[in-house]
DNA sequence: CGGAGCGTTGAAAGCCCTCAACGTTTGTGG
DNA sequence: CCACAAACGTTGAGGGCTTTCAACGCTCCG
């Protein structure tokens, strides 16, 4: 299999047919590694390009006046991080990977001749920027009105159901290449909190964050702590799970 | 012109040709007015129409334990509330009306058919729900960054660029039908912490929100208490602003 | 005219931040 | 392979922003 073995794993399974995963890979101009902490994109850019993130880990992120940044997104294998940009043209927010990472890259000329003849491949990459839209919906519920242990409980649970989905958890242990710093920014909380709270979901046995990855150890008082319901993530339906329309 | 006339008018102008106004006009089944404070949409509801806001005040939330809401977004006229649906096909949050609105209600057969026979037209549904993406970003951006007075800074200058490109705002006054305890469910604050932020924002003449409008007194203070940059709204170009591809 | 919802204000408590120091891990060059 | 530095993780103390709880005035509408 190609590089877009991933891609729509994660948001809703056995969407390819044969033929659409021939017609993703043969629009693939060329697949670059990102070395780690590196910025891919930033804000205003134009683009050209998309780009699928093949392996690795990446984010999206918007800078504030003190020099914090908020995280917008994180990504992971299978995600395409800017198939917004195809029709935006320009973006309103920096990318940049977390970790060495492998990125199939794919022309927006290339995305016309898609959008033309293939209506359902066409289909499947806008559902795909609705999927982050409604990942965004969830991050601002998140910020908005849970505290901190909740919403460490609700980003672990968004990122272990996504990893499972692509088949990256096993006995509940996924990679998680993040600093406590860089979940404060997804989080909208200081390292220094993060790493207080972290410590009590791990004394109470519910998660174990760290040395790059995440451990669940009690996925039901997660997600009670967190609010979390998948439903957000649509991984039950393919796009055409039930075709009356 | 018919009720289609706000339509994008927000998020890019000059957008429409008169042959795209007569097939998205054609396409509507019916309009419909909505009593205020009435619930449209309930989280995980099959839809199978998409709605337009032609006149009027909605939002979208999700409900978290304690009882309060979390918005989502507000939506002025011009905006589709729901076309993400007509991909996704059930909500994962929950649309209601601020005050009395008409919409314009447009089935999801008429969208395939768009989406079929007016290749732009479809471009330009599939633009105004990335639109409401970027929108959701800049309010994670508010949440996870900013303090109460800037959150409300934000808050206002983002709807009054929206109310400002619709041609609805006139001398810095324009309609914000929101209860303080809205404006809090927007912003992830107490309705008490609104009233005081507010009272502050009104004492130092930057803003005055209450009895159903705001009136900006300086837009400038305004935008940067809320780290505003209103690039996001993409309101300076129109989708083939620049057609080299 | 009465009530309900909304707006306003005060006091006290709590959650998270800031500042600071130190331990631990990682990566790099000698 | 070791030594060192830099980044990351950990912990404590104090302070500040926001919440909570409570009370009261105002406005609108039935």
């Amino acid at each position: 299999m190609g590089v877009t073995g991933d891609f729509l794993r994660g948001r809703g399974r056995d969407t390819l047919s044969a033929e659409e995963v021939s017609v993703l890979e043969q629009a693939i101009d060329r697949v670059d590694t990102l070395p780690p902490r590196s910025v891919v994109t930033r804000r205003g850019d134009r683009v050209r390009e998309s780009t699928l993130l093949v392996e690795g880990a990446m984010c999206r992120y918007l800078d504030a006046r003190d020099g914090y940044r908020q995280l917008l997104a994180y990504h992971v294998p299978g995600d395409f991080v800017d198939m917004h940009g195809y029709t935006l043209r320009r973006l309103d927010h920096d990318v940049a990977t977390i970790v060495e990472s492998r990125v199939a890259r794919i022309a927006h000329d290339r995305v016309d001749a898609i959008m033309r003849d293939h209506p359902r491949l066409a289909w499947l990459l806008w559902r795909s920027t609705l999927l982050d839209a409604a990942m965004h919906r969830e991050w601002i519920f998140r910020l908005g009105r849970l505290d901190a242990a909740g919403r460490l409980a609700h980003f672990l649970c968004e990122v272990a159901a996504r990893m499972r989905a692509i088949g990256r958890v096993s006995d509940d242990v996924f990679a998680l290449p993040l600093t406590q710093q860089d979940i404060g920014e997804a989080c909208g909380l200081t390292s220094v909190h993060v790493n207080r709270t972290l410590r009590r979901l791990r004394e109470e046995g519910i998660a174990d964050v760290g040395r790059g990855e995440a451990r669940i150890g009690d996925a039901k008082q997660l997600a009670r702590i967190g609010e979390f319901d998948a439903d957000y993530l649509y991984l039950d339906d393919g796009p055409w799970a039930d075709t009356d329309r």
